[in-house]
DNA sequence: ATTCCCATGTAACTTGTTACATGATTAA
DNA sequence: TTAATCATGTAACAAGTTACATGGGAAT
């Protein structure tokens, strides 16, 4: 992509709240963050080395049993201050979604196409999945009252990635709908 | 990115529809298209001249006035076989968002955090704004009856791209309003 | 004349993916 | 003992961005 080194922030904002191994921030991605962002070790641990050059990170060695060593990396105060600044700059660009299933659809010119079903189904079972295992998320996190306000970030982007889930499985299953309606409606004018 | 060449994709499917220049395809991004994926002419044209090579796409010579050459290429019947399989072949990768607003509210822990309130106001401002485009855009192109089954992926993306922005504002907005709550409840125990 | 849009390209760079490579620890 | 997970790295490549570069056509 290039976009401006989004992930550096995305590190920065995670050893902000613990200090974290290169391998925790990776697993970080198949959690909550990976909602909205993916990575993969194999960029992450380059990016570590080049942070902690710029002076905005630091580690330490830790051994886990007898010889494997871990680097746990740490927030310096730099790496704060650019974290901060980020954070309160304005957001200004809204991103493509850049969803795969919508560009084909985009490329079905017949309302009546006859793979517009098939698919349409399929999507409906993926978001569908996928909602539930958000909203299992949900309560599996934030079932007690107390930790909404606690860590409420993590609240508000799940939140946020239920009703974007809804909202889509919504309008695929009104498509699917209109579409069944319309089929009836071509019958009845036979 | 480096994801598997969507964009080879979405040029086969405009020339799909109609024969194009480059510079069309690249203005295709600034439109509807825009909603969903983003491409530079610097990025367009070599990938047409690998795609001609190819034998996926063949281009005439226009002369614009006396001078100016323009390329007009259209799908060549191996392109159409190709895009035919891209729309048939099942698409299960739900792609991850990278919103970068969202991606800043996670690391955002307090939910009394005093720079969370212009930040969400800023960001209902943008996909309000955002909102009443598209809706403008969908009066414009789809207010006859007619042309929602002729254009139908178009409509169908643009409805797609109105209820998500709808229900981003909506979450925005939904979460500004309780946080006036908790500030009023707050108040009241002192 | 000048500005805006049409039209096409290349170069340098950053970001992101997939594959290659290695080895330790833990729990069944 | 063997499979899963922890842990860290590099290499080759593909995708995407920004900047550089050039010139014609149309309308004011």
């Amino acid at each position: 992509m290039a976009q401006k080194n989004k992930l550096k922030y995305i590190i920065l904002g995670l050893l902000g709240e613990h200090d974290l191994t290169g391998y925790d921030i990776a697993k970080a991605f198949t959690a909550d963050i990976g909602e909205f962002w993916n990575a993969n070790h194999s960029q992450i641990y380059p990016l570590l080395k080049r942070l902690e050059t710029a002076g905005l990170i630091t580690h330490q060695l830790q051994l886990s049993g007898e010889k494997l060593e871990k680097k746990v990396y740490s927030l310096t105060a730099a790496g704060q201050a650019q974290l901060s600044d980020w954070l309160h700059e304005p957001t200004t660009e809204l991103t493509a979604s850049k969803d795969e299933f919508v560009l084909k659809l985009y490329f079905v010119q017949n309302a009546d196409d006859p793979m517009l079903q098939p698919m349409l189904t399929e999507q409906l079972r993926l978001h569908q999945a996928k909602l539930a295992h958000l909203q299992k998320q949900m309560t599996r996190k934030f079932s007690a009252v107390a930790s909404k306000t606690d860590n409420y970030g993590h609240f508000l982007i799940l939140q946020h990635a239920i009703e974007r889930e809804q909202g889509y499985s919504d309008w695929l299953a009104q498509t699917l709908a209109q579409k069944t309606l319309r089929a009836a409606a071509a019958r009845n004018h036979l």
